[in-house]
DNA sequence: AGCACGCCGACT
DNA sequence: GTCGGCGTGCTC
């Protein structure tokens, strides 16, 4: 509120204040003579305090207190008797902004400390925090714990390596393959923004064309980033920039690295000496200079989306950050998601496919199999597996690996009545019951109750079966069915990222799936197709979909014997998808579906959760913009994560008075909808305090 | 979140 | 008269 030509007024204010405030290191509080208030975002969590704060900066901190700076600030303190100021907790801060004057009436506290004088929150970075704060209704203290990482005082010690000149283009190579495959990669080279959506062909190649696209980018003097899903797939392409760049071009930013080397690695990036970066989701921030190119690497993987507040998807921080910074964009996967259809439709973006001649010549052949077709053979049917399956299998181990994916985790995780099927529970608890091990204790899930003598509440019966069967069981039972061939398995506690080519099963979860040496493997068996696809989510068919191609783009192609069989209802619109390999004409039917129900993306929503009461409260705070409607409020069940969406089955309890709404708005109307609903948080929290409402943009699990 | 100020009832 | 209940509001 301090006018222009107030300032000189303002500056004794605040010499004044601060020699009040601090009598007795007044003396040698000397204020700094250019720009002598700090504007500081403190990053105290709680409280939407999502506002500057003012600091008056003393001489002695001056040089040292530039823009980005980490700092720390005495925050909460009061003017106690004789105007003294006391107390006050120190809080961590960054300096966002030096000014000369500040709005702020009353009298400035002195910075506490520089903590270092490395400028770690650059203005580029704060604008893209900020953006994604604005774009999730959410804090910019929260936004930066996410983007910029933990100092550590020893890699900042150290210099950086200095920055290498501009490497050539490099040559198209397999881009070829793709219709606009050489342009785009021509027009990265010279420095311009292309966006594409790229269907990417099955096979290996697409590390090297990542690769090549970050190359082409870093030919044109400008910076390139990669966010890619996890560990594994980084490794790939990181052996792919070494192959084609070789050391120093580029670095990772991936957690397996330990806190000390990924901030060093970090300010490389930031300092401008390296002007690539590829990395799992946090990597989307890294504050690359000069930013030329964003590659996301199949967004529709659910590691994309952060699990901490505000829950920012990977695919729209890259948009934002191309947005704000004039980047080109491609947004590549094996599938296509409805966002990226989305992005295409509306023409921001340009597909990058390959010819459909080219697709069938790459891919391998799909074959469809439904349940009921179980196969009489002795050792198939122990196995489960469908007659057709078991043939596949049995001709293919002849020439290579096979591949099978099993849609869930552990041994069977959901047991059942064998009679009645009703799910076994935990008498404790109520949560489902699981069997660790063949002829193990029953353990819940839930509370780790051991269960030694279950019988059916239902029925009485003493049988269990597996409702749905693990990796672990359907590898015992394959290895039955094919005496004296290894089976190998590979799942959350224990990911493999290759397979030796030779003949032999092996057993994945989704998204776990081996890349096997050589020509790829020689089929592929996608059992239990219908746990996937009959999931009450939105994004079931999508999702499958995604999954389905990520382990078929590991087969050789059909010209090479490559054979895939799905076990499901072929008639489903996402097995059609499958069998002719048509990741981009799914999105688009999904996306007319979406479109029809008014669902996201293309109107957006968000949720609101909370008890009854606080969620009822903020709606009624929440005003929205015109068009808008909200869905609810809803008895939620199992409560505590935002995500586990699940319908409440019988028997199980409804989280006492916990309630999710979700509010719609029309295209268009994302960012008032965002406003809205911090606006109402702020004002509840300002009205009543204590209760909080999780609020949460793009929610994941609306059924 | 802390932490102080403030405007009401039971004590010395 | 004074101590202290925690309701309300501010923190640069």
């Amino acid at each position: 509120m301090s006018s222009a030509d107030g300032t000189g007024e303002q500056l004794a204010f605040i010499r004044e204040t601060v020699r009040r405030a601090k009598p007795r290191a007044a003396r040698g509080v000397v204020l700094a003579e250019r720009q002598p208030v700090a504007r500081v975002l403190v990053d105290k969590g709680v409280l939407s305090l999502d506002q500057y704060f003012d600091y008056a900066v003393p001489e002695s901190m001056s040089e040292d207190a530039r823009p980005g700076v980490r700092v720390r600030v005495r925050f909460g303190g009061r003017v106690g008797a004789h105007g003294r100021r006391e107390g006050g907790a120190l809080h961590d801060g960054f300096v966002v902004e030096r000014r000369d004057d500040s709005d702020y009436a009353g009298p400035l506290a002195p910075l506490a400390r520089v903590l270092s004088p490395e400028q770690v929150l650059g203005p580029e970075l704060l604008r893209l925090c900020r953006a994604v704060a604005d774009r999730y209704a959410g804090t910019l203290a929260d936004v930066l714990q996410l983007a910029v990482p933990p100092r550590h005082a020893g890699a900042e010690g150290e210099p950086s390596p200095r920055p290498l000149p501009p490497p050539g283009a490099p040559a198209a190579g397999s881009w070829e393959r793709y219709v606009h495959g050489a342009e785009f990669l021509a027009s990265l080279a010279g420095g311009h923004p292309p966006r594409a959506v790229w269907t990417a062909l099955p096979g290996p190649e697409w590390p090297g064309e990542i690769a090549r696209a970050v190359a082409a980018t870093l030919a044109s003097g400008r910076g390139a980033l990669v966010v890619l899903p996890d560990g594994r797939a980084v490794a790939r392409v990181d052996a792919a920039l070494h192959e084609l760049l070789g050391a120093g071009r580029h670095v990772v930013l991936a957690a397996e690295a330990g806190p000390q080397e990924r901030y060093r690695r970090w300010l490389s990036v930031s300092r401008g000496s390296v002007h690539a970066a590829i990395g799992t989701r946090a990597a989307v921030f890294a504050p690359v200079r000069d930013l030329g190119l964003v590659v996301v690497w199949s967004d529709g993987d659910g590691s994309h989306s952060d699990p901490n507040a505000p829950y920012p998807h990977v695919r729209e921080v890259a948009l934002l950050r191309a947005a704000e910074e004039g980047a080109a964009v491609l947004l590549g996967g094996v599938s296509m998601t409805v966002e990226a259809a989305q992005l295409l439709r509306s023409g921001w973006a340009r597909p990058l496919a390959a010819a459909r001649e080219t697709v069938r010549l790459t891919a391998p052949r799909v074959r469809t199999v439904t349940e009921y077709d179980q196969a009489r053979d002795g050792a198939a049917q122990a196995a489960r597996l469908p007659s057709v399956a078991w043939e596949t299998a049995h001709e293919a181990l002849t020439r290579g690996p096979v591949l099978v994916q099993v849609p869930r985790r552990g041994y069977a995780p959901r047991l059942a009545c064998g009679r009645c099927r009703e799910t076994a529970r935990c008498r404790a608890c109520g949560g489902p019951l699981e069997s660790p091990a063949a002829g193990a204790v029953l353990v819940c899930s839930w509370c780790g109750t051991e269960e030694h003598d279950w019988h059916c509440t239902e029925c009485g019966s003493f049988r269990l079966r597996a409702a749905v069967v693990g990796v672990r069981r359907t590898a015992e039972e394959l290895g039955k069915a094919f005496p004296r061939i290894p089976v190998r398995t590979s799942g959350r506690d224990a990911v493999l990222a290759t397979v030796p080519g030779a003949p032999a099963l092996v057993l994945a979860t989704p998204g776990a799936e081996p890349v096997a040496e050589g020509p790829g493997y020689a089929a592929a068996l996608l059992l239990d197709g219908w746990a996937l696809l009959n999931r009450p989510d939105l994004r079931a068919g999508e999702e499958a979909v995604r999954r389905w191609l990520t382990a078929a783009a590991l087969v050789r192609p059909a010209t090479e014997g490559g054979t895939v069989v799905v076990v499901a209802e072929a008639a489903a619109r996402a097995v059609q998808a499958l069998v002719r390999w048509d990741p981009a004409g799914h999105a688009g039917t999904e996306l007319d579906e979406r479109e029809e129900l008014r669902f996201p993306p293309v109107s957006r929503m968000a949720s609101v959760t909370g008890s009854a009461r606080a969620v009822a409260d903020l709606l009624g705070l929440l005003r929205l913009p015109a068009g808008a409607d909200v869905l609810g409020p809803v008895p939620v069940f199992g409560g505590n994560g935002g995500g586990a969406g699940g319908a409440g089955a019988a028997g199980g309890a409804w989280e006492e008075g916990v309630e999710r709404a979700l509010v719609r708005v029309a295209p268009g109307q994302g960012a008032a909808l965002a406003a809205a609903l911090k606006a109402a948080q702020i004002a509840r929290l300002a009205l009543r305090g204590a209760e909080t409402v999780r609020i949460r943009v793009d929610p994941t699990d609306i059924g």
